[in-house]
RNA sequence: GGUGGGGUGGCUGAGUGGUCGAAAGCGGCGGUCUUGAAAACCGUUGACUGUAACAGGUCCUAGGGUUCGAAUCCCUACCCCACCGCCA
C-alpha cells in the first residue's frame, strides 16, 4: 500500500500518478473522510487524555486514603463519551483503510503509457525464431500423439484447465524445474527455500492479493480459511512480514519451486487449448528483499537471471516493459519475458519480474534498521519467475520438435533426463 | 487428539490491578583506552501516530469482558514448547 500520510496530504498528486494505470482515485471522498477522521481523532484522544488523568488522580486519592466515591461518579459520563467517540473513529478508520488497501502501487516514471498488453514496449530480443520446413505442431498435438499428455484424463480427475503428463514429458517438466533451481543457486547466488503451499489471509494481504483479488484465489472451506498460493512470491516475501531484518543479512535472495493455484485462469475464455493457462501449474520463483537504494539495480539482475535460463535452453525470447494499463496491482515496474511459440507465431509470457518497492513491505511491516538514521525503514521487495515451468515445457516441446513429432532434448537438460537426447514415440 | 506450561522491546527475559512503555542482560550507537582492532569501562538506545517543535494518543499475540484504572483478572481464538497417543 501507499504511505497513508502521502495519500492524505497529496491526494491530487496520487490520483494524477495513478491515471497512468487507469485507476481512478476518488479524491473528494478521501478528503471528506480524512477531515472527519481528523476531527474525531482529536476528540477521542482528548477524551482519552482526560480519562487517563482522572484515573490517575483516583489512584492517588485512594493511596492517600481519601474518599473516592465522588470522583468515581464524575467519571461516568466521560467513560460513555469516550466509548462512543472510539466507535465512531474505528468506523471511519475502517472506511479509510478500505480505500487505502485497494489503491495500487504508483508506477515508475519509466513505465510507458498504455491501455493494454498491446502497448507494452519491447526492450530487447534474444535469438532468432526458428523456421521449420514443415508445419510445426503445438504442444498439445505433440504431447497427445506421444501419449504423454492427456487433458481428457485431467478433466475426468478434476475438470477443465488441468493437465496429466506421463513418461518423458513428465520427466522433462521436472528436469526443467531442477535445472532452473540449480542454475539460480549455483550461478546466481539465491538460497533455495521450501515453503507452505497454503497460506493465511495475513500473508495474502501482505503481498497484495487481498482484499481486492479474493476471487482469483482458491480458498479452503474449513474453519482455518487457508488459501492455496497463487505464486510462491506470497510465502517467500511474507517470510519478512513483521520483522526488522538485520541490515548485514541483506539482500535476501530466495528461489523456490512451487505449484501455483489460480482460480481466475480460464475466466476469460483465453488459451483454452492445451497447457498455456491452467488452474494449477509449476513455477520456479525468485524473490529478493533489498535495501531501497538497491532495488532498481536488483530488478535488472533479476530479469537477467531469468533470461539466462532461456539462453541456456536456447529458446528465442524478447523482453518487454509493461505499460501502465497492464502492470499488476503491487508492482511499480514490471518486465515480462516472452518466449517464442512456433505454433502461435508469437512471443508469449514466460516470466514476469517486478520491483514492488516498499508497497508490500508497508503492508507487511517488513523493515530493516538503517544504520545512518538508526530508524527502522521499509525494505523493498522484488519478485520474478525464473521461469514458469509449464510454459517452459511448452516452449521446449514446440521449439525442439522434429518433423516426425519427436522432441529433441536441450543439451542442458540431458543430464536430468538420464542422458536421453530425444523423446519419441 | 489428550495433559501441562507459555506468547512482553532488534533478541533473551523480569514484571499478578495505579507510581510500568516496562527491570536486567545481549545486540546497536557514541565515547575512554589503543598504531588499529578486540577486551574492559562510561554514556546512550522500543515502535507507531502526532506537532514547526513541545504536548498528546496508541501498542506487552489477537479479539471481547470486568474496572475509575489492565502487561497484570476473566472469556474466546491463534501460535509456540514439553510429555503422551496416532501417523507419512
Amino acid at each position: 500500500m501507499l504511505d497513508a500520510k502521502y495519500v492524505r496530504t497529496n491526494p491530487e498528486e496520487v490520483a494524477e500518478k495513478l491515471k497512468k494505470r487507469n485507476f481512478n482515485l476518488d479524491v473528494e471522498l478521501v478528503k471528506k473522510l480524512e477531515a472527519e477522521r481528523r476531527e474525531i481523532q482529536v476528540k477521542t484522544e482528548s477524551l482519552q487524555q482526560e480519562r487517563n488523568a482522572r484515573a490517575k488522580s483516583i489512584g492517588k486519592a485512594k493511596a492517600a486514603g481519601e474518599d473516592i466515591a465522588p470522583l468515581l461518579a464524575a467519571v461516568d459520563q466521560l467513560k460513555a463519551d469516550h466509548a462512543a467517540a472510539e466507535l465512531e473513529l474505528n468506523d471511519i478508520q475502517a472506511k479509510l483503510d478500505e480505500i487505502l488497501f485497494s489503491i495500487p502501487n504508483i508506477p515508475d516514471a519509466e513505465v510507458p503509457e498504455g491501455k493494454s498488453e498491446d502497448d507494452n514496449v519491447e526492450i530487447r530480443r534474444w535469438g532468432e525464431p526458428k523456421t521449420f520446413d514443415f508445419e510445426p505442431k503445438d504442444h498439445l498435438d505433440l504431447g497427445t500423439s506421444l501419449s504423454q499428455m492427456d487433458m481428457e484424463c485431467a478433466a475426468k480427475l478434476t475438470g477443465s484447465r488441468f493437465a496429466v503428463m506421463k513418461g518423458d514429458i513428465a520427466r522433462l517438466h521436472r528436469a526443467l524445474i531442477q535445472f532452473m533451481i540449480n542454475t539460480h543457486i549455483e550461478e546466481h547466488g539465491y538460497q533455495e527455500a521450501y515453503v507452505p503451499f497454503m497460506v493465511n489471509r495475513d500473508s495474502l494481504f501482505g503481498t497484495g492479493q487481498l482484499p481486492k483479488f479474493e476471487e482469483d484465489l482458491f480458498k479452503l472451506t474449513d474453519e482455518r480459511e487457508f488459501y492455496m498460493i497463487p505464486t510462491a512470491e506470497v510465502p517467500l516475501t511474507n517470510m519478512v512480514r513483521d520483522e526488522i531484518v538485520d541490515e548485514a543479512s541483506l539482500p535476501l535472495k530466495f528461489v523456490c519451486h512451487s505449484p501455483c493455484f489460480r482460480s481466475e485462469a480460464g475466466a476469460y475464455g483465453r488459451d483454452t487449448r492445451g497447457m498455456i493457462r491452467q488452474h494449477q501449474f509449476e513455477k520456479v520463483e525468485m524473490v529478493k528483499i533489498v535495501k531501497p537504494e538497491d532495488s532498481e539495480q536488483e530488478l535488472e539482475s533479476l530479469v537477467a537471471n531469468a533470461e539466462t535460463i532461456l539462453q541456456k535452453l536456447e529458446l528465442p525470447y524478447r523482453t518487454v516493459i509493461l505499460c501502465g494499463g497492464d502492470i499488476g496491482f503491487s508492482a511499480a515496474r514490471t518486465y515480462d519475458i516472452e518466449v517464442w511459440l512456433p505454433s502461435q507465431q508469437k512471443y508469449r509470457e514466460i516470466s514476469s519480474c517486478s520491483n514492488v518497492r516498499d508497497f508490500q513491505a508497508r503492508r507487511m511491516k517488513a523493515r530493516y534498521r538503517n544504520k545512518e538514521t538508526g530508524k527502522p525503514e521499509f525494505l523493498h521487495t522484488l519478485n520474478g519467475s525464473g521461469l514458469a515451468a509449464g510454459r517452459a515445457l511448452i516452449a521446449v516441446m514446440e521449439n525442439y520438435q522434429t518433423e516426425t513429432g519427436a522432441i529433441e532434448i536441450p543439451k542442458v537438460l540431458q543430464p536430468y533426463m538420464g542422458g536421453k537426447t530425444i523423446i519419441e514415440a
